[in-house]
RNA sequence: GCCCUGUUAGCUCAGUGGAUAGAGCGUCUGCCUCCGGAGCAGAAGGCCGUAGGUUCAAGUCCUACACAGGGCACCA
């Protein structure tokens, strides 16, 4: 089988937007560091060198927009008291027009308050860049691979699958609003002992079904699954192969079997929104050259050159402890066989060749005792710290607080397909993504069976068809209406909606918090946690709440009707993105 | 035995070395002449697993220990 490439791949290239954007936070420090050097300058403050400027968010309100602690690390090295050097770094950045107010608090914090103005201009900024809203450029522009779900195509997907592709799907999408130029492919573990007994599997179940006795060892795949794929092909091709020769027989079925499993785990992930641009066959790796060599042949060879490959007790060694891996690890058996990690070297060597800056695994953590090795080989091949390994903590399956045994084994599973019929894509979508990486997930069937307005889902897709309610209503539209938000929004609100009329305390919470968006996406691409916008996402919808409750939109007077529509406008193009991001829908009704 | 991840409110979980540790659910009390009540406001609820250490400052970093899950193959 040859690398299947899908058509149709759609690589969003990073935008490069107009004018230079540079975010409030990098303003602020420029201010800062500004300040704290005219400090030096003068006399006021000895320090040998100007100090690093961090900036944070309070999490307290009252404490204002931002918040440094310059005054603090800086104190011990300057001989003077925290608050007095903040006092002074402080008065030099008081009169900035985008400062309302600065004041000293605490030990030591310089906090800063934010003018109205300068948060009504992000209104402006989100609706202006529209679907590039929150864009960053961590990347520049660099390739970066993200491989996930890469199941054995030996049986239907299952719930733990789920969680890897909407996390890999998220994590890609992410990657790609932040910058990189990112690809999604799936590893289809299609070699090796698996698919035999696979074949042998749906073989025993035929003979079965054509009344014949056929031994089923206790290790093969027990699932109902198979005795269906038995029966397919006993349907289309009829009881011919059940007197072939067994080796003839297995080997076709294997093939049959494995384009129908293949097929299938296409379905479920397109059925959730998920396209790989990239399906790569392990086999492929196995392949023989003009030269009679294969691509894992070749990995080894490339190890050997560089002098990290012994031969040990008839089994040849790659020498992984010289890269931090507790213990060396066979490529080749003493029986000839390449191991699995021969073929993943070849694998990881192929993704490299293919010029991507950078290549992210996503794993579960029931493989974690792999990532030493494979990091290992990672920096073996010359590409040290370009390989990032995502753990992700296994998931549970409960049933009405009950744990459900999964094993393809037996056969006893709940499919991921069964789980997406019964609670939709989005909402299992956002419940996968929700939990952080490092945290074990029990998804619970009957629970989410309820769909039950606790799913935060709700709450999110809620306040996004609100707002489309909004602009329905403003716009004289039957709350029916298709349209599109973005269009009427634009016919509605015009030019240049007079924004200075939003002061009301709520109204500056949204604005803070859509404002917030585009440091959620540099945070959330960064340490690559995804589970960072489902909750930003719930506190937008909770900003935007509380302003409905407290400001109508639609009035009778023109101007802040129409700087209303605006906000509520950025407001819903922050959660068009963020729910974008995650693979969730925005619905404009719900 | 060794390695990885976790341990935060009754439950499920957030929490870039900073100020009085947050949210949802659940419990209790209020709010619909009004753009969608799938909403909002308020109350109660915490020795951040234990013990040391680093730091001006620790839920966050380091070291032990306890408990939970997952790994420790010439398996895939």
């Amino acid at each position: 089988m040859e690398t299947k490439r899908s058509g149709g791949i759609v690589i969003r290239l990073p935008a490069t937007l107009a004018q230079e954007t540079r975010c409030m936070k990098d303003t602020l420090r420029t201010l800062i560091e500004d300040a704290v050097r005219e400090s030096m300058e003068a006399g006021q403050v000895a320090l040998d060198e100007l100090p690093e400027v961090e900036l944070e968010r309070p999490k307290d309100p009252a404490h204002g927009d931002w918040a440094t602690n310059v005054a603090l690390r800086s104190a011990k090295a300057a001989r003077m008291s925290p608050r007095v050097l903040a006092e002074a770094v402080a008065a030099r950045i008081a009169d900035h027009p985008d400062i309302a107010a600065v004041e000293v608090a605490g030990p030591g914090f310089i906090n800063i308050r934010l003018s109205e103005s300068a948060l009504q201009r992000f209104v402006t900024e989100a609706r202006k860049a529209g679907v590039d809203w929150g864009r960053a450029d961590l990347g520049h522009g660099r390739r970066v691979q993200v491989e996930f779900v890469s199941a054995n195509p030996v049986g239907p997907m299952h719930v733990g699958h789920g969680r890897w592709a909407a996390l890999g799907d998220s994590m890609a999408a992410l990657l790609a609003h932040a910058g990189w130029r990112v690809e999604r492919e799936f590893y289809i573990n299609d070699a090796g002992v698996q698919m035999e007994i696979f074949a042998k599997s749906v073989a025993a179940r035929y003979l079965q079904l054509t009344g014949r006795d056929a031994t089923f060892a206790d290790e093969w795949y027990q699932g109902a699954y198979i005795t269906g794929i038995a029966r397919e092909i006993l349907d289309a091709e009829g009881d011919v192969w059940a007197e072939a020769d067994p080796a003839d027989r297995e080997s076709h079925f294997k093939e049959v079997a494995y384009a129908q499993v293949l097929a299938h785990l296409d379905q479920v992930l397109r059925g959730m929104g998920v396209r790989f641009d990239v399906w790569f066959s392990e086999r492929t790796l196995h392949e023989k050259d003009a030269d009679g060599r294969s691509a894992v042949d070749r990995g080894i060879d490339e190890l050997r050159e560089a002098g990290h490959v012994y031969e040990a007790d008839g089994a040849t060694w790659f020498r992984s402890t010289a890269f931090g891996d507790d213990k060396d690890r066979v490529l080749r058996k003493a029986d000839g066989e390449f191991t699995y990690f021969a073929a993943d070297i070849a694998y990881h060597r192929d993704k490299f060749e293919r010029g991507f800056d950078r290549v992210i695994d996503i794993w579960g953590a029931d493989h974690h005792g792999y990532v030493a090795r494979m990091k290992a080989a990672a920096a073996a091949l010359g590409h040290p710290g370009q390989l990032d390994i995502v753990i992700g903590q296994l998931v549970t399956l409960l049933r009405n607080g009950e744990v459900v045994r999964m094993s393809k084994r037996t056969g006893e599973m709940v499919t991921f397909e069964e789980l997406l019929d019964e609670v939709g894509a989005d909402a299992a979508r956002y419940f996968f993504l929700r939990r952080s990486t490092d945290q074990p997930l029990d998804f619970d069937i009957g629970l989410a069976k309820q769909r039950s307005n606790d799913n935060p889902v709700y709450y999110v897709q809620y306040a996004h068809a609100r707002i489309c309610s909004i602009l329905r209503k403003a716009a004289g539209l039957p709350l029916d209406a298709d349209m599109g938000a973005a269009d009427v929004a634009g016919k509605l609100i015009g030019a240049d909606p007079q924004l200075a009329v939003l002061t009301d305390p709520v109204e500056l919470v949204l604005i803070r918090k859509v404002a917030e968006f585009p440091e959620i996406v540099e945070e959330a691409a960064l340490t690559l946690a995804p589970h960072k916008l489902p909750h930003y996402a719930e506190d937008l919808a909770a900003a935007f709440h509380q302003f409905y409750t407290v400001c109508r939109v639609v009035t009778d007077d023109k101007t802040l009707t129409t700087a209303r529509l605006a906000l509520v406008d950025a407001a819903r193009l922050t959660f068009e993105r963020a729910l974008a991001l995650l693979g969730v829908g925005a619905p404009e009704r719900m």
